[in-house]
DNA sequence: GTCTATAAAGGGATAGAC
DNA sequence: GTCTATCCCTTTATAGAC
């Protein structure tokens, strides 16, 4: 049941499908309304009856994508789980996403800097993932000395970098390190494992 | 003697700085002509007159730009510094670099992103950075004792994922973490010193 | 609902005067 | 070197037939 929605193909569906595709590429004005007609294999008018205007249509996919990835964050945040396991859950979900995924987080990453007024005020929910409990968790770990001393929001904020900055800079990665697509990939499926090891051992309390 | 070009006010020079201005926060897509020439307080025709087309424009600025931000990743490759003062110095420079240019990162990952070939065959520097160096002094504190075992590439990209991302995701985080334009700087300024204890910290050796 | 044809606007590029 | 005027292609959006 990964997916609520009716998978049906529909030409509002193909349209959707399409438009998600390429403005996820290209960004609002690296795409076309052509391109996306071509891609659902219907006629460019037929955009403008489902969705009225291209501004109209990009929403909706940013719309779309903002509450794909949330759910995740919010579990990070809110849920009851130990810090750890919530850590290396977060970290192995994220990367499992996101490499399926690559252009996701750009997308939205280019969106959020672009328009961060409509997107924060117009676009994102208002129910905002609340990281109290994360760092009440945090702070309990700290006290019970379980974990060397931490500003909670400087680990969030380490683990995230760490999860998703690779894979916006694989390209640069792949030519400085001297990776081919191959290498890359299994670099990128060590990371799981790497990061999880990193984050532990910056956080065992000092002897 | 951080410039060594003229820093003169030529139409050239103010058509390129407004060109800089506006591909860094729109990209080649979201930037007009029409305001280039706004910016620079000139006429359109002006622009085609120094710099062909829109194409060769912005290449003009993905070469200057790069060229400005290459430097500091070749000095964390290739110096001899030692390896903890090297990484120091590095999260030290492109925190500061990058607090100061927060648009370029991201100019720079799409570019990267959206046109890899064009990108790494016709603009970068044939001359990469060889991490050669870096992977050997890991290499030899790591045998030393000095530092906890670890792959060279998955520390480099540690780094430098918690310094830039960041800076990347800020509009998302102001939010998620509920913070002012205010509390953000405060924040980002702790960064270089909770990064580098971070990074020491999962680098001291098991006891 | 879906298409063809076309309007309307936008934006890169050039001609030619000064 | 710099400007005004204009060209013309691209792209969004609509009208209207089926």
């Amino acid at each position: 049941m990964d997916k609520p929605e009716i998978q049906d193909d529909s030409s509002e569906q193909r349209i959707f499908d399409a438009a998600h595709e390429v403005f996820v590429q290209k960004g609002l004005h690296g795409a076309k309304m052509q391109e996306i007609a071509d891609r659902a294999g219907i006629n460019k008018a037929l955009l403008h009856y489902y969705y009225r205007s291209k501004e109209k249509l990009y929403e909706t996919v940013v719309r779309a994508v903002i509450n794909r990835v949330l759910p995740v964050l919010r579990d990070l945040l809110e849920s009851d789980k130990p810090l750890l396991e919530k850590i290396d859950y977060f970290i192995h979900f994220y990367l499992q996403t996101v490499s399926k995924n690559p252009f996701v987080p750009l997308f939205l990453i280019n969106e959020m800097n672009k328009n961060p007024d409509h997107f924060f005020e117009t676009i994102f929910p208002k129910e905002l993932p609340k990281p109290d409990r994360f760092f009440q968790q945090v702070q309990s770990a700290v006290e019970a000395g379980e974990i060397k001393p931490i500003t909670p929001q400087h680990l969030i904020v380490n683990v995230i970098s760490m999860c998703i900055f690779p894979i916006l800079a694989r390209p640069m990665l792949g030519v400085i390190l001297g990776m081919q697509a191959h290498d890359m990939r299994a670099f990128l499926n060590q990371r799981e494992v790497e990061i999880r090891s990193f984050v532990h051992a910056a956080l065992r309390p000092a002897p």
